[in-house]
DNA sequence: ATATTGTTGAAATCGTTTTTCAATAAAAAT
DNA sequence: ATTTTTATTGAAAAACGATTTCAACAATAT
């Protein structure tokens, strides 16, 4: 069993939740997605098997595997949030192409280090970042 | 007069704008706010001396005071944006205090230098960026 | 003064997300 | 197996910031 399940498992053990079809079935679309999904695209393809599902629980299921760690809010800076998997997946930056929309991943382990640094030169004592460049993606020149 | 008075100025000349005592307003005011602002934030200070003027018009006069180089918009995750000054203003990071909601402006050269870096990477030209660092300020601890 | 036309602000609308609530269904108790 | 308990669901309503619409208004040109 993919540890993910089993993770969503021992959440419900743990917290008195209740096994659904519908828990089940989101977590097992949102794996088989690649890429930054808004609630929108993961309510659509959770219909497919399963028409019934609304929109509502997508949302409330979504912050549940927040909660779990597996999965993360991210934000293109147009109003939609979208996820992505966190589990198992490390940190990384946003190359966002301000013409087609593509969203490239990628990290730099300098930039962490100073990005901690700077923070400590403030007082600061930080917790986590986000950083999005924005610019034009190689398919878009 | 203040320069930021001229652009305004040059703007209405250039594109057959019309001078109308909203507009002149809520540039006083946005110049007088230091930090970072909502619109609600905006028009509650501009009403104290204007209070006849609309949320609506404040929302379309920030929007001209971006296009003018005047004002840009920046955005602490919460789903509110706030306008800071860009006149005369370098660009900076951001760390936000998860706590109490502070934000202190920072700026590392090195940081930059190497996001240029890291778009080239991926062939990407990159145009701008934001980057927040979260965590918990000075105050706070 | 008058005509023209950009601007204003209330109200309506939008798109996303949250809340409410009655019906449902999972788990526990019998 | 049946009943009870209570978490979960999904439709509808509400909330929320932001945008659009439009008739009244006011700045500018004639
Ligand atoms: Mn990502
Ligand atoms: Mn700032
Ligand atoms: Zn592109
Ligand atoms: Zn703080």
């Amino acid at each position: 069993m993919k540890k993910e399940f089993e993770i969503l498992s021992r959440a419900i053990g743990d917290r008195g939740l209740r096994r659904t079809a519908q828990r089940e079935n989101i977590l097992k679309v949102f794996l088989a997605m690649e890429g930054h999904f808004s609630i929108e695209n993961i309510c659509g393809e959770a219909k497919k098997q399963f028409p019934s599902i609304g929109r509502v629980t997508v949302y409330r299921t979504m912050k549940l595997f927040e909660e779990l760690g597996l999965a993360e809010k991210m934000d293109r800076g147009d109003g939609i949030a979208r996820y992505e998997h966190k589990y198992n997946h490390k940190h990384h930056d946003h190359l966002v192409c301000v013409k087609c929309g593509a969203c490239i991943e990628a990290v730099s382990p300098q930039i962490e280090k100073l990005q901690e640094a700077l923070a400590k030169k403030y007082g600061f004592v930080p917790a986590g970042h986000k950083l999005r460049i924005f610019g034009i993606c190689k398919n878009c020149r």
